[in-house]
DNA sequence: TTCTTATATTTGTATATACAATAGTTGTAG
DNA sequence: CTACAACTATTGTATATACAAATATAAGAA
């Protein structure tokens, strides 16, 4: 029972872990980390419309508290604008660039070969089971992108 | 069809993320931290043959070149003692101790708990589905413990 | 107004991690 | 035996991350 569990969730660790890993691999090569992937596609997942900080983290996957400093780089390479909100000062306004979106066009195409390696591991249905449970597992959605 | 791929992996990469951050939480409190508590199971696992640093590596969820500086650690907490190994001596021979037996107990008692949490979310049949799932989908087992 | 509390982001700092370079050991070819 | 390549672990160093403290703004109460 309890060891069903443990194989169940250690499996969903490794499996997460693997992907990460071997995306990571592939976005280094065109010079991006995955949390700076994150948050392009986080951003142009927001079609223009400018995100705070706060509404950054909170779609990431990785809890992480130095959203600024990632940014800081995006905005270094000239992929995304950062700049005060004028309704609320506390507030940045942060959108991705031209630049930043045909750069994320390419880190697209890596992630979505990677994608592809797993053509016919499992059918359709299958997939559909898969998304199923883990939505069920997981029901809180309290991350969301794009 | 990409479109599912992709739910399916993103899916994976945040619940396996979700659940090494929950952990790391409830590890954290009893002052340890994720890779060491690896470390541990796998040194637990080997049920007393000692292990090369090569061979922990192997059995690491996390890809990591430093497991040198996490027995460092452990060594130092008196948890795992290491030791060159007479038969070749560029390897290191390391062990669990009692003291970190002990302690891996009281590691597992919270990791358990948090298990718990998922009691009831899938049943028998569904979870044995998600093992199936996630084997299908990552044949190859590079990495397996205990 | 002024004081207090809440919110949003940034920064300081200690720790962790990745990757390359190093050092010591073993195996093997000449 | 010596020279050279392969293997194993450690260390140096630059970067990344976590967490707490600091800064700045906003909102509400006295």
């Amino acid at each position: 029972m309890n060891e069903l569990h443990y194989r169940a969730l250690h499996g969903l660790i490794r499996a997460g872990h693997r992907v990460t890993d071997e995306v990571s691999i592939r976005l280094k090569v065109l010079g991006a980390t995955e949390p700076q992937y994150n948050v392009l596609r986080i951003l142009n997942g927001a079609k223009g419309k400018p995100l705070s900080v706060q509404e950054i983290s909170e779609r990431m996957v990785q809890r992480s508290s130095n959203v600024t400093r990632i940014i800081d780089k995006l905005v270094a390479q000239n992929r995304v604008v950062r700049q005060e909100c004028p309704e609320n000062r506390r507030k940045m306004d942060i959108v991705i660039t031209k630049v930043g979106q045909a750069y994320l066009k390419k880190l697209d195409k890596v992630v979505v070969a990677y994608h592809q390696e797993f053509d016919g591991r499992l059918d359709t249905a299958e997939y559909e089971q898969l998304v199923t449970l883990l939505n069920k597992l997981f029901t809180d959605e309290s991350t969301e992108d794009c």
